[in-house]
DNA sequence: TTCATTGGTTACCTCCTGGTTACTATTAGT
DNA sequence: ACTAATAGTAACCAGGAGGTAACCAATGAA
């Protein structure tokens, strides 16, 4: 989610920015007990295409919740890890999967 | 944020689909205290626009998230809402807030 | 008669997000 | 000489999200 706004604006649409997207949350959740290599991270979540998966890490490098390590060997290994920003942030998105879980049924069928 | 997967997928996507957007989560912090009326809100949301917030609210309304209250009146008076499921969101959106205000300068500045 | 008020709606537009597909480099193994 | 493996890139595209501006209905007040 661009937000153009987001410098001037509360945390929340700041937090928003680094996190309110399809995938950003899921990707964080998969890499909760360990690092994982991009192939790893693919095969976690196989309906994320490559290049949206390459897209979402870098930006997720670049808002400091993930590390990238990339080894200089043949065939390539790179291998991401949250960072303490990243972590915190594992609690918090339980909660909204425990939410979303308690009030899966209270919407309004039309 | 829409979704089509949503439906067969983990919470957190359904979640994220549900708040996982620019404005839905401030419109849930406004309405922290009190029901709001139409104007109000916007009010205290300058920035947005009067047809993206009746967007929003419209959906949030289908989510469950907030009630919608017509008085017939003229002029007219429609008063939001928290729900249960809503109003479960707001320590969940407090979370997030402080998260970001606590790494706020933990970004990897290009 | 005209205006102000409230909570919208409608038509239209732009840009971003996520997506597909094909392609790349480099080395080891057969 | 050819293939497999990994971690991407590049070119391209459709659709949706969010935005603007103008308009509307109903009534009381001036």
């Amino acid at each position: 989610m661009k937000n153009e706004t987001a410098e001037h604006s509360c945390p929340l649409t700041k937090a928003m920015a680094n996190i309110g997207n399809k995938w950003k949350p899921i990707i964080v959740c998969v890499m909760h007990e360990r690092n994982l290599r991009f192939g790893e991270i693919a095969a976690r979540i196989p309906v994320i295409s490559r290049k949206v998966l390459t897209d979402q890490l870098k930006e997720m490098e670049l808002d400091g919740l993930l590390t990238r390590q990339e080894f200089k060997e043949i065939p390539p290994r790179v291998e991401y890890g949250l960072t303490e920003k990243g972590k915190a942030l594992l609690p918090i998105l339980k909660l909204l999967q425990e939410w979303e879980t308690k009030f899966i049924n209270q919407v309004s069928v039309v």
